[in-house]
RNA sequence: GGCCCCAUCGUCUAGCCUGGUCUAGGACGUCAGGUUCUCAUCCUGAAAACAGGGGUUCGAAUCCCCUUGGGGUCACCA
């Protein structure tokens, strides 16, 4: 019997989940399903300073949002969007920890192995010495590679100088020896990749404080879990030959290593939560320097920048608590990149800053299955033209010969595209539930202002025009605010009410009042119902139900863009739709421009 | 800069391995029409690519080389 299929997916919890981290869970996750093997989440914490429980948990939220459940690892629950409570992870092999800050005995006993060996040795030089020697080196255009100090103290005297850095506590690093010849690294993808002697150098396999360092962690881990297959982004290639050598070293088998192509922004650049500060930044900029939109034009007016500065830096300060100014000055002058202070000045000024990680997509309303799809696209097809599929198409069709090997740019208006055919597909009632789902979760208003029956038709209303979740609460802006708060926009009004008409036809006004009238003749306010009156009111007037729709719309919602109106009436009920009507006739005259 | 990877419409890609069936297919976007009470949909149609140069071959998007371009990586991060 063939080995089990083990394939590990193996973050840093050191923030969210990035969309290009989906993509890798998703195809490792796919790989086992697909040769019915195991896959497994193991947690790479090793970097003390910024590692942190919470980040691991999200991480796993996002994967179980996404439906990428672990077979093996940490053990968790969620609730899945469509309802499901789902279980992941666990220990079948008896592996023991999946946290790697725990397993410092494991690695330890590998390190010595390699000392014993001759293959590991402790070097003493400070990372500031370190420093130094690299930046001569770049100062005369040469590449640094560590120069084996240590290794040119005589034996006796190294490992004297580690037993007493022992007993004191002082610190030093143990690096690995390289190999002497060429290192070949076969992988599935990209075929084999060379690495010329010397090219690798004696890297740091243990830091000063006792931890192991990626490289050397990562080879000793997929020896012990056993894993099979390694899908990773292409980023980590240079790093295969440092692994491939280690388990040359210490006589481990060398997994199948499979790179896929990179994700990348559309103008070619990495795609970072960076970009969230970028955009942030850009926009309080452009404001400032006179070609401001939208919530900042609102915020001042005023043409002269000092002024426009003055009111964006009361405004920034009062968004971003306990910040300070040289904080913000520093942000917006790009010396900083908090992403915290970026999300902040989005909400603020209603800005849309790129979605990066998979919990950006969650709170913009995609679904999970959406992304998993259009994720899988990038780097990978299943060829016949075909490009709309599911996860469970994925594990069984999932194959690394059709991994590409060229970048993918990350086009949000395809994934958009995607996620609104996914929406339009969905049943009334599976959508209304999503939704809902959604609203508890990123937009309460949503639920608290349309308790249970109102809410089905608050989704029926917005569903059409729903490109993403978030769209919901701007389709339903007009039922969101009372009946008296709502603006009408004066270009609407005179196009729409006070628009000449020709003899004998009535004007917009007249409908309206024509409309009002007839309000008590309409008994139920479904859909239907509102549809029928409309059709019977436009009859008795004799004009076109589009002729009664626009100043319908003008009156209830302020404008021209609306859902269907006989949606906007249904969704407002009696009480509303009358209040907004009479508000509207009895303000027609001082509308009027 | 050293090392490594890559190269088909604007974008994601099919085709490449196993040269001819490719006047290069699909999708998103774009443009032009049409449907619709606004918007969004929806329908029909169109424009749009083998980076350049050398080979090999009867024949190259497909194989080889060079150039150019893009990307990754060079930590006591992962």
């Amino acid at each position: 019997m063939p080995p089990l299929t083990i394939t590990r997916f193996a973050p840093s919890p050191t923030g969210h989940l990035h969309i290009g981290g989906a993509r890798t869970a998703l195809f490792c996750w796919a790989f086992a399903k697909k040769n019915h093997g195991h896959f497994l989440l193991r947690i790479e914490d090793t970097d003390q300073a910024r590692s942190s429980e919470a980040s691991a948990r999200g991480i796993m939220g996002d994967m179980a949002w996404l439906g990428i459940l672990w077979d093996e690892g940490p053990v968790f629950e969620a609730a899945r969007p469509d309802g499901r409570h789902v279980k992941a992870g666990g220990d079948p092999r008896d592996i023991g920890t999946f946290f790697q800050a725990q397993r410092l005995a494991i690695y330890n006993t590998y390190i010595h192995k390699l000392i014993e060996i001759g293959r590991g040795y402790p070097a003493f030089e400070t990372p500031e010495e370190l420093d130094a020697k690299r930046k001569a080196a770049t100062a005369k255009k040469e590449t640094y590679r560590y120069d084996r100090a240590a290794l040119s103290i005589p034996q006796e005297e190294r490992f004297a100088r580690m037993q007493q850095a022992d007993r004191e506590r002082t610190p030093y690093v143990i690096r690995f020896k390289a190999p002497d010849d060429a290192i070949y690294v076969e992988d599935e993808v990209l075929g084999e990749v060379k690495y010329a002697a010397g090219e690798t150098e004696d890297f740091v396999i243990r830091k000063a404080d006792g931890f192991p360092l990626y490289n050397f962690a990562v080879v000793i881990d997929d020896f012990t879990m056993g894993i099979t297959h390694v899908l990773r982004a292409q980023e980590h290639l240079n790093n295969t030959p440092r692994q491939v050598a280690l388990q040359q070293a210490l006589g481990f088998p060398t997994p199948k290593y499979a790179h896929m192509p990179l994700i990348q922004n559309p103008d070619g650049s990495k795609m970072s939560k960076r970009d969230k500060a970028k955009t942030a930044r850009k926009a309080v900029k452009d404001f400032l320097a006179g070609q401001g939109q939208g919530a900042f034009k609102a915020l001042s007016p005023a043409s002269d920048k000092q002024s426009r500065t003055a009111a964006v830096l009361d405004a920034l300060r009062e968004a971003t608590p306990g910040m300070s100014s040289i904080d913000l000055t520093a942000f917006i002058e790009g010396d900083s990149d908090d992403i915290t202070t970026a999300e902040r000045i989005a909400q603020r000024f209603s800005l849309s800053l790129p979605e990066i990680e998979v919990h950006d997509f969650r709170k913009a309303g995609y679904l999970p299955e959406v992304i998993c799809n259009f994720v899988a696209l990038l780097g990978w097809s299943p060829g016949e033209n075909v490009e709309k599929f599911s996860v469970d198409f994925l594990a069984t069709r999932f194959d690394l010969s059709r991994i590409g090997k060229t970048n993918a740019k990350f086009d949000r208006v395809k994934l958009l595209s995607f996620n609104a055919d996914a929406m339009a597909a969905m049943s009334d009632d599976v959508f209304e539930e999503r939704l809902r789902h959604w609203a508890d979760e990123f937009e309460p208003s949503l639920t608290s202002r349309f308790p249970a029956d109102r809410f089905k038709l608050l989704a029926q209303t917005v569903k059409a025009r729903c490109k993403v979740f978030s769209d919901a609460a701007r389709q339903a802006a007009f039922a969101l605010v009372d009946d008296d708060t709502y603006t009408f926009d004066p270009a609407a009004v005179q196009k729409s009410l006070f628009n000449t008409t020709a003899p004998g036809v009535p004007s917009g006004v007249e409908l309206l009042q024509a409309f009002a009238a007839s309000l008590p003749g309409l008994d139920a306010y479904d859909a239907q119902s509102v549809q029928s009156h409309l059709d019977h009111v436009a009859l008795t007037q004799n004009v076109q139900v589009g002729a009664i729709a626009q100043p319908l719309r003008v009156a209830l919602t302020g404008g021209t863009v609306s859902p269907p109106i006989n949606l906007v009436i249904a969704l407002l009920g009696p009480a509303s739709t009358r209040a907004r009507l009479a508000r509207c006739i009895e303000a027609c005259p001082r509308l009027r421009p």
